[in-house]
RNA sequence: GGGCUCGUAGUGAAGGGGUUAUCACGCCUCCCUGUCACGGAGGAGAUCGCCGGUUCAAAUCCGGUCGAGCCCGCCA
């Protein structure tokens, strides 16, 4: 017989179908017993009366993975208005073992349980509330994309396997290579660039290394980044309105598509711009708003420290009603070698999120005499073999081009209001963890 | 890398010098015909992370060690 879904069992009522699943819950009740089963799609009440159907089941676990066969029978008093009777039990997949934990309740996000919750993550992601972070998050890169092909960018993949560490700034993963010595890249900073030579519009949705030694509630050494570059730019404002309109737009999509989701897992209320312009601020315009408002002073940082990006999202939301908000011209110190500079200050942004930066967003120096002089400057060595194919790009026309590298991670994050990011990964590896 | 905090049944927690180491969920047995965090009766399950020290006595105090968490730093 034809499995039919848990979602599509009201509308079969008086027929008799198969389900398959999960067994999720026994609820015993002597002649009358309960059993729920959970498929992709949900939940599936049945009722069983048959002692021998029943005893089908003596011994085995949540878990076992049952067809079960029976009449659909519309009942108000069932969840979802509908329940199987007269139900006949095939067991697939017996599970004998009492599972470690129990995945029919909510799974304990504590800081100091989350430990359990990536030893068990293998039967915690059954759980359905659990499964909702990754609904969404699967929802958020779907929008993304969506909004980047209908703005004709072309996806790329780039590889991760590197030669050597070029770029200088994060600490890099050494892997043995037949003998070699390769690394595991960063961001496809170079690969990106080099494309904007030929496609104009790219982005990847990949993952990036950092053998960065940071124990904190905002990194992984393993993240999925969103790295967009685009070519023939006019100003570093047309780079920020893009990142900032494709932001929200996916921001604003998953809100309507798992609203109820959302709610349940108590995410905050989505607050964004009325007129769709994310408010600015300099960094030295924020240096001085917290030292005033804070008695700290920051105005000699080169950054902002992660409680000037908390307090400044903070006033975003409560007094520009806008979740979302820029921290743009960095100090000229701040600056890589492939920047774009302006006087004292360098065209680099940061997009913030409820308090967290989720994205850079920066021009590039596309010239290429400026290019190899910003290089020399910053001590590199431009006939090195790490940099020759880059910078052929460059010497064979590069147009002015900008872009952002995104933190899909922290996006889902915050969109849902994780207190760690960790949370908004499936199998997160951070300092200490490589399992499961 | 620095600072602070925490390791107690499978899971989540209580207890902070002398207890038979407590509770909830889960698990096992039995009862229960509308449960949906079902209910009821009973039961099993812990050398209190590990090593050492103090003490007549350590889960409890001290030192070390291992593991974890949070903050800071680092960080495209």
């Amino acid at each position: 017989m034809t499995r039919i879904l848990a979602r599509d069992l009201a509308a079969k009522a008086g027929e008799t179908v198969t389900i398959r699943g999960w067994l999720h819950k026994k609820r015993l009740l002597g002649g009358l017993n309960f059993i729920t089963l959970r498929d992709r799609s949900g939940l599936t009440q049945t009722l069983i009366d048959d002692k021998d159907e029943l005893e089908k089941l003596r011994g085995l676990q949540i878990g076992t993975v049952l067809a079960l066969t029976g009449m659909v029978v519309a009942d108000e008093r069932a969840p979802g208005g509908a329940e199987l009777h007269d139900v006949k039990v095939e067991v697939e997949v017996p599970v004998t073992d009492e599972p470690p934990i129990e995945i029919d309740k909510p799974i304990s996000h504590k800081s100091e349980n989350l430990d359990t919750l990536f030893e068990y993550r293998v039967l915690n992601i059954r759980n359905i509330q659990e499964q909702k972070i990754f609904k969404l998050r699967g929802s958020l890169t779907r929008y993304i994309r969506e909004f980047l092909d209908k703005n004709e960018f072309i996806e790329i993949d780039t590889p991760k396997l590197l030669a050597e560490p070029t770029e200088g700034g994060a600490e890099v993963f050494k892997v043995d290579y037949f003998g070699r010595t390769a690394i595991l890249a960063q961001s496809p900073q170079f690969y990106k660039q080099i494309m904007v030579g030929a496609f104009e519009r790219v982005y990847e949705i990949g993952h990036s290394y950092r053998a960065e030694p940071s124990a904190t509630t905002r990194h992984l050494t393993e993240l999925t980044m969103l790295d967009i570059e685009m070519g023939f730019v006019e100003s570093h404002d047309e780079v920020m309105d893009m990142v900032g309109d494709m932001t929200q737009y996916a921001v604003k999509k998953a809100y309507d598509e798992h609203g109820d989701d959302l709610k349940s897992m108590n995410a905050p209320e989505l607050k964004l711009p009325e007129d769709g312009k994310i408010p600015r601020f300099t960094i030295a315009e924020i240096h001085e708003m917290y030292t005033k408002a804070t008695k700290t002073d920051t105005t000699n940082e080169k950054d902002l420290i992660p409680d000037e990006e908390r307090w400044i999202s903070d006033y975003a939301r409560k007094q520009l009603g806008s979740d979302l908000v820029y921290a743009t011209d960095f100090p000229r110190v701040a600056g890589k070698f492939y920047h774009k500079f302006k006087e004292d200050t360098v065209a680099w942004a940061d997009l913030l999120f409820r308090g967290l930066e989720i994205a850079t967003v920066p021009l590039r120096e596309n010239n290429y005499e400026k290019m190899i002089e910003q290089m020399k400057a910053a001590g590199l060595d431009v006939t090195h073999e790490g940099f020759k194919y880059y910078l052929q790009a460059f010497k064979y026309g590069l147009p002015a081009h900008g872009g952002c590298g995104f933190g899909v991670d922290r996006l889902v994050q915050k969109t849902i209001g994780l207190q760690n990011v960790k949370e908004a990964t499936l199998f997160p590896r951070d300092i200490n963890r490589l399992i499961p």
